[in-house]
DNA sequence: CCTGACTGATCGGTGCTACCGATGAATGCA
DNA sequence: TGCATTCATCGGTAGCACCGATCAGTCAGG
């Protein structure tokens, strides 16, 4: 047997259902008309042509008013179901279409997501009553994956983003902090530079974290046999066991204790020794105004020790 | 507060919520035109426009394909109940499209109902499958003011009908018979005319019956102070009972025993001498091929003893 | 019985717009 | 770097919804 083909409603028009049902309810095409904004001539063809496509008489017409057959009656019945289902797509529609509502679901990496959140959370919320966030975290390859695939909407990463067809626009510059312990030799330097740091006592994140990279690049030949750790937490606690030191984004250490004292931290000689963070989505998503909008608030409400810094711009 | 207006669909047509649905189902422009039938430009811009009258964008697209945005897939599932509903209401027409179809409400004069509905309810029911004839009785007065008001669909009556604004097609013509006491001297008549029949002894149903009036009309000289009956039967008892004698149609006394020979039937000589049976409704009735057809079948399949005789014509 | 008012149907003319084919722009693949 | 694919865009066209005017039938009132 054939499988039952989805009839295409051929010439089927809502209006025209409109104008039926008008005509339904006020038993008269004049004041249907009027009702619907059209010339009495323009709704009778229409009435007519309707009937014609459903194959009977929607009305009995006298001249003494309008009144459904029965089949008619019936199949206005449905057509106002018709209609209230349109009417509420439109509603739907207008509903849901104002900007920075619904869910968004936003990825971060893991080098900044528990440290960044905790201080947009509030303030977006605040700001945009109806847009729900869903945060989750990675690592950047990950996160620009579930970004492809649909699975997350926009993500918080260390510009530039890698691969094609991204848009991204910054945020703000996060400067690295020499973290290291309190009697180290480092933690007498005033402005300690980058070139100070080469040396077996470095600590880095593992392989796939974009701050081993942003790291390495900056500490020019230490390349080997250095010790990892596989978060920022077990950094920072290795570091305060005194197993070596590290670079980490200012975010992630501004807000801590110093372990009893045991744990010293110093900006970098270097100013722009750091990463630029940014919101990056694909570059087809049609929510890019959307997107912008959220990163100029964002950047009107950094955490408290930051600013645009350098690296602004949208690659 | 001002009542919540049932916002025009203004510019909302069904093809386009056909479009934007094959786009969703697809993911692809090309494909969607195809199944939708038109070239893919036309389905381009319909799916733009709509996104525009929806105030969102429906689907996100690239070069790989298209995928619907988060609230394009909402509003889609949406717009696929609407189409559904449309699809339901294209298919209920084509259900109840059909001609003789669904509940009639078919009304006949007291003197013919009972005696000819027994003849046509199965033979209608056997050809009309799907038609529900809902039989009713009543006086000619009556049945036209329930044809005028609609609770009633035709009418079984004499012809011609009475008033305007109603169409009648005659179904056959029914004579009278004479029925009086065996003993009586009209049963030794071999075919009693007319003008056999003036005398005090013509027994008449109540105000009301167009038997009556059509009765009296050929029996001229008799006016006053007869016997009444209310019904056939009571009539034909009071016949019986040797109280009088009386002119029947042929339907309401050919197929009854004689009451053990204490009652004569007999033809009239005039072969005129009758009553033209018609189906009869509205002139703006719509059904109008319907009813037409039924009758053609009406008169196809008459009773046993009837044909088309005198009196043909649609008044 | 005639007349005016009212109803829905019908008819030419017109303008909007859905549609088409061709082309353009952007992307991914070989 | 060509080549294929995909959606967007553009100019031209035809269909059709729409309008104003008119027609045809009915009804109420004079």
């Amino acid at each position: 047997m054939i499988s039952k083909r989805a009839p295409s409603l051929s010439g089927l028009s809502l209006r025209d259902l409109e104008y039926a049902a008008a005509v339904g309810d006020l038993r008269h095409f004049g004041k249907a008309a009027e009702r619907c904004g059209v010339s009495q001539s323009a709704l009778s063809e229409q009435v007519r042509k309707l009937e014609g496509l459903l194959g009977l008489a929607l009305f009995e017409r006298s001249h003494r008013g309008v009144v459904p057959t029965p089949r008619g009656a019936t199949l206005l019945d449905h057509a106002r179901r018709v209609l209230e289902e349109a009417r509420g797509l439109l509603e739907l529609a207008s509903a849901i279409a104002a900007p920075l509502t619904g869910p968004l679901y936003v990825g971060a990496i893991a080098t900044l997501g528990p440290y960044y959140m905790p201080h947009l959370l509030r303030p977006v919320r605040a700001e945009f009553t109806g847009l729900a966030l869903r945060v989750s975290e990675g690592q950047t390859a990950d996160l620009i994956e579930s970004l492809r695939l649909g699975s997350l909407d926009a993500v918080l990463l260390a510009l530039p983003p890698p691969g094609d067809g991204l848009r991204a626009e910054a945020l703000f510059f996060e400067p690295f902090r020499l973290v290291c312990p309190a009697e180290h030799r480092l933690a007498r330097l005033n402005h300690p530079c980058v070139s100070d740091l080469a040396g077996d006592e470095l600590i880095l994140l593992e392989e796939g974290h974009c701050l081993r990279e942003q790291a390495l690049s900056l500490c020019e030949g230490a390349e080997t046999a250095m010790r990892q750790a596989t978060s920022v937490e077990m950094l920072w606690h290795m570091i305060a066991a005194g197993e070596g030191y590290s670079l980490l984004p200012l975010l992630a250490v501004q807000d801590r204790a110093p372990m009893g004292g045991i744990i010293a931290m110093s900006d970098l000689a270097e100013p722009n020794a750091g990463r630029t963070i940014g919101l990056v989505w694909r570059a087809t998503d049609p929510r890019e105004p959307e997107f912008r909008e959220l990163c100029g608030f964002l950047r009107a409400h950094l955490p408290p020790g930051l600013n645009g810094g350098p690296g602004q711009g949208t690659p």
